[in-house]
DNA sequence: GTCTATAATTTGATAGAC
DNA sequence: GTCTATCAAATTATAGAC
C-alpha cells in the first residue's frame, strides 16, 4: 500500500475520532510510521489533507451505495445505505467522517467545507432518487429525513455507548416510503 | 454579569462553532474582556470550563422543556422541544452544544464526555415519559427516534446552509406518536 | 480576582541535506 | 521522497505581585 493512501487512513480515523480540530500532522506521521515533513509533501497544509479525505470518503461511499436509478425496491436501497452508516459504527467504533466535519462545519478551512457539503448533497440526491421512483410525496423531504436520521442516530449511539440506540433510532427508516 | 457566566457564554459559542478541541484559553479570554490567567482562576483545567459548560447547557434546556409529565398533548410536548432546537439554529446559528461534543465524544477528557452522555440521557427520558403517556407501542424506540432526527436535522441544516432543511427533516417529529 | 511573566509542550509549516 | 533541524506561533497551565 503506498503511503498516500496510508496517510488518508489515519487522517479519516483521527478525524473520525477528534474532529479537523483534534488531530496534528505529528499524530498522523507516527500513525503511518514516518516524520512529519513527510506527510506535508504529500499534503502541503492541513486543509490540503483534510479535503482530500473527505473526497475519498464520498467517492468510497458511492461505490457502496451502487446505481441510484437502479431497479431495486425502496425498502432494499434504504437497508444498503443504512447498512454502510451502521458498518461505520460497529466495525470501526467511530462517527461518520463528514458528520464529525459536519458538526464543526462553519470553523473549517474552505476547501474542507466544501467537501462535507458536497458529501450531504449527495447523499441527499441519492435519497431524493431512491424516494423519487416510489411514488414518495416529497422526496426532497423524505431524503433528508432518512439523512438526518442516520447522522443522529450514528452522534446519539456513540454518545450513549450502545449501538441498539443506532437500531431503534434508524427502526423508521424503511417504513416512511 | 458576573464573569464566571460571561466565560460559559464565550465557551458555549466556541465549542458550538468549532467543538471542544477548536477553542482556547486565549480566544475565551478576548472574548470575554479578561486576560487567560482569569480564566483559569475560574476554572482551573479546560475539563472543567467544558464539563460546566455542558452542565449549564443541559440545566437552561430543562427550564425549556419544563415539566415532562404534565397534561400537554404529546403534539404540544413535541413541538417544544423542536423549537429548543430550531432556536439553537436559527437565533443563534449554531450547532446545539452536546451535538457538537457528541461528535467528538471519545477524545474528550472525561468529565466532559459524561456531561455530554447525562445531557442525552436527560433528552432521552424526557421523550420516553412524553410517548409513554401517549400509548406509545415503543416509545422507548420513539424517543431515540426523535432525539436522532433532532441533532441530525441541525448537523445536515447547517452543512447544507439552508434552514429549510431542518424543517423538512422534522416535519415527521410529531407524526409518528 | 486580575494581572504580568513565563514554563513546558505542541502546533503547522519550511529549508535543505541525502 | 524522506529525513534532520528548525522556526514562529499557539497551547495549557502555573507562580507570584498587586
Amino acid at each position: 500500500m503506498n503511503i498516500r493512501t496510508a496517510i488518508i487512513d489515519a487522517a479519516e480515523a483521527r478525524i473520525r475520532i477528534a474532529g479537523f480540530h483534534g488531530f496534528s500532522f505529528r499524530e498522523i506521521a507516527a500513525d503511518v510510521g514516518v516524520k512529519s515533513a513527510s506527510v506535508h509533501y504529500h499534503f502541503p497544509t492541513k486543509a490540503d489533507l483534510g479535503a482530500a479525505t473527505a473526497a475519498r470518503y464520498l467517492q468510497l461511499l458511492l461505490e457502496q451505495l451502487g446505481d441510484a436509478i437502479d431497479a431495486r425496491p425502496l425498502a432494499v436501497k434504504l437497508d444498503t445505505i443504512k447498512a454502510v452508516f451502521r458498518n461505520g459504527l460497529v466495525r470501526d467504533g467511530m462517527m461518520c467522517l463528514c458528520g464529525a466535519l459536519g458538526a464543526e462545519i462553519s470553523s473549517l478551512p474552505a476547501p474542507v467545507a466544501l467537501q462535507t457539503k458536497t458529501f450531504f448533497e449527495e447523499c441527499r440526491t441519492w435519497l431524493r432518487r431512491a424516494f423519487a421512483t416510489n411514488g414518495n410525496v416529497d422526496p426532497d423531504a423524505s431524503a433528508v429525513q432518512c439523512l438526518a436520521l442516520l447522522e443522529g442516530a450514528l452522534l446519539i449511539a456513540r454518545s450513549l455507548d450502545d449501538v441498539v440506540v443506532f437500531d431503534q433510532a434508524t427502526l423508521l427508516a424503511k417504513t416512511h416510503g
